[in-house]
DNA sequence: ACATTGGTATTATTATATGATACTCACTAT
DNA sequence: ATAGTGAGTATCATATAATAATACCAATGT
């Protein structure tokens, strides 16, 4: 009978199974949906149906249901041949309506196409998202790596040039939080992991105006980075660029490079939010 | 006339109401969370539950389970203040797993960068999905205007020169389909609605092997693309160089910019699929 | 102060998602 | 050949989990 023993998923087999976040108004079929739309990245490009059930560790004939019905509402392509799925166009239309939804960027884009072209190097705009900072905007030149073209790409804060010129914004006592409960990621051999250095680091970008970071994510790559502040300071994005040690030194870059960068990032108001 | 009465039983009423696309592996609740997504774009940025409620056609409580149960998993933001809907850091989190799934963007970004630094004029990759093509990668230049910058745009291939380039390299049979049935819109005064002349158009475009299109997206605009073809001669993506008619004439757009533009789109191989 | 609007919470009801099972096909190894 | 494996697909009884009505609450404005 309905004794509905709201016991239902853990019961016995494994514990992880159902989220089940506020019962009444949470609707664990769309989470589960959107579930497998988060395990397609870098290195899950193209996932077959039990690829899926095992990422996911759902029921196979669940991501078989939401599978296909993430296909028949064109956020999946299953290939006709392979039957395996891949992400469609639908997902760069949700970065479209996302562009139009972040008047910062339409601010932001003809001073950082300006300033991409003065300099010649790769110019970002990077925001604050929780403990990371994604790029929403890159313009990239030639040498650019791939991933280094990449929007959407989100990276710990605390070790990318972005974030700190942010955090060093901040009030102490956010600045104090961040750098003790945040997460590091050894990127590179020579990655900080000590926070006290990284306050360090805030600390002194906080009184230079911007961050300098070397090898932090990728070896040889210096970041330099600006934040844009709020009308009460506050930053919560950057502009960022990128360049090589193998052209540049320390000192070139703080003569050439961030005079430019300071003038674009405080020519910037980022609208009311 | 709130007060109707809804068997579910998808009665009559509106048929985009209850989609019950193939009952029994298709979830419903999630294609209607996918609704919410979709419904925000360039003039939806920011909504409230009932803006939703308007917009999506659905039950009020089922937007609000919905929404709340996407703003859970990280897909909408809800300000607190305003309590309105606003899309996420994650929508650029998908477009980011996009471009790893779609290897010929890795493969055309550099010498696409290369093109857009020897122009000195916008760049972009399109590739047609469906009737449409969809903006993947925008390389922009100074006077670009904002939606011309925008990764994830997408229009009817018909109208466009990228569009015109891909059919181009089809055959004959899937041509004559595409002018037929493929969805036009007014874009400005001197959109062609002409089908015929659209033909025409796809038949110079395969005769020279670029097309070229003036004033149809939007006025003094001219558009020139070049197919990428796979192995077998067809294409599914176009090199598209965008510059303005206050600033190039035709002849010298042919002169100066298709034999570069001709020579990317050739060198560029796309892979298997 | 009252009416209105929009967001939030709760509930009984059953439609709808579930997951076990079985079917089909392609490929491999014996 | 043929059995065996693995993966995708289809079906179905069951009760879980989504539903939609309603009520509640907090602003806003007249």
């Amino acid at each position: 009978m309905s004794s509905s023993r709201k016991m239902s998923g853990d019961a016995g087999g494994d514990n992880s199974a159902t989220p089940r976040k506020q019962d009444t108004l949470y609707v664990s079929s769309l989470a589960k949906g959107l579930k497998l739309l988060k395990i397609f990245d870098r290195n899950h490009t193209e996932l077959s149906l039990t690829e899926l059930v095992k990422l996911s560790g759902m029921d196979k004939s669940a991501v078989q249901r939401l599978a296909n019905t993430l296909a028949v509402e064109g956020f999946l392509n299953r290939d006709p041949v392979t039957k395996r799925f891949r992400p469609t166009h639908a997902w760069l239309g949700l970065a479209y309506a996302y562009y139009w939804s972040d008047h910062l960027v339409a601010l932001a884009m003809p001073k950082l196409i300006e300033l991409s072209q003065r300099l010649g190097e790769t110019v970002n705009l990077a925001e604050i998202s929780g403990t990371n900072i994604v790029y929403v905007t890159r313009l990239p030149c030639q040498r650019t790596n791939f991933e280094a073209m990449l929007v959407g790409r989100s990276l710990p804060a605390l070790s990318t040039s972005p974030g700190q010129a942010i955090l060093s914004t901040w009030a102490p006592e956010d600045v104090a939080e961040a750098l003790e409960n945040w997460p590091l990621r050894q990127m590179t051999a020579r990655t900080t992991m000590d926070r006290e250095e990284l306050g360090r680091q805030i600390t002194r970008t906080a009184e230079r105006g911007f961050s300098l970071t070397e090898d932090q994510m990728i070896l040889n790559e210096i970041g330099i980075s600006a934040p844009i502040r709020g009308p009460n300071g506050i930053a919560r994005a950057s502009v960022q660029c990128s360049v090589s040690a193998f052209h540049w030194t320390i000192e070139r870059v703080e003569r050439e490079l961030v005079p430019y960068l300071l003038d674009v990032a405080n020519s910037i108001t980022p609208p009311h939010r």
